[in-house]
DNA sequence: TATGAATGAGTATTCATTCAT
DNA sequence: GATGAATGAATACTCATTCAT
């Protein structure tokens, strides 16, 4: 929980009953859904009195966002921004495979210590434009510029097939949460060997199921 | 709509009133989510008294079962019971690509006649453990044993690595689910040229991005 | 039941249905109450459509009221109006005690075989005016005058203490019905003689518990 | 009404909603019965939103059992338990019908001043186990042994028949609940001499009817 | 006579939100 | 900041009753 709270970062500014309230809505939305909780129950489970969550969040959807909202920027952007690309030219990833290994292995560790969050936010983006327009200017702004410029370096270094950038990440992103949405929702209870797993998705990224 | 109403199937044996029930509420659902779709809506586009909704389906879950349920087998049943399998054993397709081909294909196109259904069922299988039982049923019993009779035919046939039918499975339902949800939800207002990218889905599945 | 049914008389110029109807009212009215049985109900355990019930009873409570009716006519008015008088004076009975023997093992025997009619009438009297004002009508019209000229004619023999009629008919129906209540009502599992209660209770009306 | 709100006792931890709520239930339901009142009846009369009532009652039935429950309690306990039976053994009563009269007399006043309560206790004993199990325990528990322990001090005294507590019990409160029934909710606008009435109720219990 | 689909007013209950303390 | 009593509009659902067939 405490790995969580860091992504919604601003806690210094949140008074502890603040706190309380945020992290009984995280359990609650995820394991029941947004509609199905009630501010009675998050105030309850809070310790809370039910004006209490007004106070700080004016609506009960001000409240999901101000939870959603953080993992959207956060699952996408600190790591390609700064680190990633500079690491890209630096020739930290001598291969894009090791390029994808470091992605993969890097989101795959953020979603499993914010797995009630990525719940949160994968359940209700289809119902709250609201979240769709932060998810989408996020991605645009930051994942895509990120993805074509390493895209481009490997592709001159010859290591991809000339396809349209945007086809490729269509691919390679499917690929990925399609791995992590089977990995952490639909088979959570799996017996998972992940290394070899993440492994297994890179070179099907890379080779297909084809011989 | 009348596509659609073919697959709810049992038309025959529904009243005028029921069948205009079924219409407005997969509208509706299917725009707005289950829990922000009132029956008095429902009834409201319906032309009908709310109670006519209570007189067909018991409770407002009643509705969305029976109007999920339908999808469910007739999205993943049909077409691999009967005639799939067979034809792969009758040398109908020669390559896996060309099976590939015909699978998506068609699937592309019940998902195309059936959006309102499918988002439905997309949006709420989160939500809803009886649908997800009888996914995971319908899953199960039909869709991975029909898959893996055909994948061992062209495993046999050298077209195929020698990887676990699990995982091959589940990294090419998840690329086609993957490719579908993008064409027909994410961006369903792109230009897009859909047979270019039925052909390119399939040259990823099979050879991936490396080159 | 048939006994019942009798007691509902004209069941000669009722269809099958409608005492199919009537027959089922009776059991789950008597179980259930009037407000907690629905005519849907009612009308699936007859075996009839809803239709059918509005066919023959205009409303729910005309359908009570036919019920119920004739249980009140039947549990005073008979017994009184003809024979019971006449026999009196007829000296068919010595004592008064005979008397209240014959009586009580008479309307005992009636409660017994008309149970659920005499449930219902209980319950719902408080609730129904219609039900009352038969009632009162009835009672007034056929006992009190039948037991009038009983006790007149058993006082003037000296067998009854010079009380008010009035007084003694309340004294008398209370500690009847109260007998019959607990007997078939308030606990009917027990183990009762009922013989010895019925003499306990004519010993008990006739000289109290006093010794 | 006063008076009767103390029945109900905790008051002191009632909102003024709360206590207007309790009043104007029992007003409404003592008149028209648990099923023929409403709770938005109930609200408009007590001047309250409708959901007022149900933050302090979960259901409309909790309502119906905070109502009814005190005075099941008040009408069989107190005065048992503590002064009556220890009243006997010092003699206060010298005959059993001066323990007679004065227990009428106090449960008449009880009654008297709690009318619409008793009236709902009536009236929906049947169709609530609830209440019934309240009762029956209430009942067992309080009255029985109070009223066994008396008889038997009377009984030896010489100035009771030898017959079974059970029934004696049986008839006399019969006879007791038969009387206050008549005199309050059956012909409550004759026009009564209470203090006749009483003394010939006892009368009746010493001595019945024949001479 | 009997049906049963349809009605629509009515029900208990929920819940996000407000506000005086 | 925090409380929690109060709100009232909205909700799913019920049911006696109607009526075309």
């Amino acid at each position: 929980m405490s790995d969580m709270m860091e992504t919604l970062r601003n806690e210094e500014k949140m008074t502890p009953k603040q706190i309380e309230i945020v992290k009984a809505a995280i359990e609650l939305i995820s394991e029941k859904g947004y509609y199905n909780t009630s501010t009675s129950e998050i105030a309850k489970r809070a310790g809370v009195a039910e004006g209490t969550i007004f106070r700080h969040y004016h609506t009960k959807k001000d409240l999901l966002v101000a939870i959603v909202t953080p993992v959207i920027t956060n699952f996408s952007a600190p790591v390609f921004a700064k680190k990633f690309v500079s690491q890209v030219f630096q020739n930290d990833y001598e291969h894009f495979e090791d390029l994808l290994y470091a992605f993969i292995k890097n989101r795959f560790e953020f979603a499993q210590s914010n797995l009630p969050l990525i719940k949160i936010l994968l359940q209700e983006l289809a119902f709250h434009p609201e979240i769709q327009t932060t998810y989408k200017k996020e991605f645009g702004d930051k994942v895509i510029p990120a993805f074509n410029q390493a895209l481009d370096f490997y592709k001159e270094k010859g290591e991809l097939q000339d396809l349209p950038n945007e086809t490729m990440i269509r691919m390679m992103v499917t690929t990925i949460l399609g791995f992590m949405i089977t990995r952490f929702i639909v088979q959570p209870d799996k017996d998972w060997d992940d290394e070899a797993e993440i492994n297994q998705t890179i070179a099907y990224i890379m080779g297909g199921v084809g011989s």
